[in-house]
DNA sequence: ATTTTACTAGACGATCAGTCTATAATTCAG
DNA sequence: CTGAATTATAGACTGATCGTCTAGTAAAAT
């Protein structure tokens, strides 16, 4: 990102492409490295495919990431900023009830899967599925991003709480744990039964296991 | 398998090797891989890899096997009797009240996760993640799969019911669906943490939430 | 014109699934 | 015993694709 010194005063030799909108080759690219991890893994996702189905010439790959594993944990910190906005504006709304506004995650998510044809899931479990096969940053990078939602998801609990939705006497921070923990394994079954049904599945139990 | 009819009347030519043990070469080559299958993906595992790992030459593969996909039938065909015994060792030990069962059978992947340094997972989960890469002979298979483990756990839960474990009230399929679906998700939380706490958790959290 | 930087074409070696040809091993028929 | 038949082993080979790299061109500054 250009600060405004750069601006100001410019260096010496082509400016490096970059628009306002985000537009630019790097943020492409990340954009199609994440469509291509929601619905493959990392190790069977291939550069050139990335590459071709945006129209960037393979000879940029290697002058916007160091390699791939740079180009991974770029992708993998891309979806996280996308999907904490979209857990956000589910889990935040506070027009509804702290377990309705779950459920509105749910629903989402739900939709979401039937419109890509269960064929994309979500990149995190994708990539966790495989972390035996990828470099060690990944392991970490992808253990933040659950604390993460978990930690959103737990402090929507204890909002449940206060509103009597939930008892008192509740652990939210191990309910939360054990909801995505599960939530995963809903989001792959989905995929495999090609049918919404285990994400809905999931979650009622989920909510009827409640103490309320 | 040779009829009766078959070694009484032997055909001409070399006879097929195979051994009372099982050992010969197109077991051992499902064999790994089985343990290819349950630390990799199907797609980023290599034929050779698998090849070179019992010493079995190339040239052999395709004499005992259509193609990949033909091996990959039944590697999972492998995999899934190999579970299915080890799931009843532990739900039909008469010796335990029902839901202890299940604990055992938890318990018991515990140890073996561990064992194998948090690297191997279920092999129907690590193919069912990828399940849009795979060929569509894969899915019937795996879907089938869950449908028995489920078949099994269903009928351990009933017999929660008959000893006053559970209610009566309990919805048995769907709780054992319920199970497996968060099941896989918690695999594959304990190998990405490189810990069985997922597994203990979600096994606690299942447990607490029936009703009792 | 020259320097600096941004970007790209295409080659490279490795590895992939799968094919092919050759031959070793074993058994039965005559 | 000989030779045909069949199973099994062996690995070179193909063509595609992989991640990576180098040597270059394009563009805008001095």
């Amino acid at each position: 990102m250009p600060t405004i010194a750069s601006i100001n005063k410019p260096r010496r030799g082509r400016p490096p492409k970059v628009s306002p909108a985000g537009d630019n080759t790097r943020a492409i690219l990340i954009r199609s490295g994440v469509e291509a991890l929601t619905e493959n893994s990392f190790v069977s996702a291939g550069i050139e495919g990335i590459l071709k189905k945006v129209g960037v010439p393979k000879g940029s790959f290697y002058h916007y990431f160091k390699n791939k594993e740079d180009f991974g944990l770029a992708v993998i910190d891309e979806y996280a900023k996308y999907f904490a906005e979209k857990l956000d504006s589910h889990l935040l709304d506070q027009q509804k009830s702290p377990l309705k506004r779950l459920e509105s995650f749910v629903n989402s998510t739900e939709k979401s899967i039937k419109k890509y044809n269960y064929k994309r899931g979500c990149l995190v479990g994708n990539l966790g599925q495989e972390i035996g096969l990828l470099p060690d940053s990944f392991r970490e990078s992808l253990q933040g991003i659950f604390l993460n939602w978990q930690q959103r998801v737990c402090t929507c609990l204890e909002e449940a709480q206060i509103e009597g939705e939930l008892s008192r006497d509740a652990n939210c921070k191990q309910l939360a744990e054990f909801f995505w923990i599960g939530w995963e394994g809903a989001v792959m079954r989905a995929k495999l039964m090609q049918s919404a049904d285990p994400l809905s599945l999931y979650f009622h139990g989920f909510i009827t296991a409640l103490p309320k």
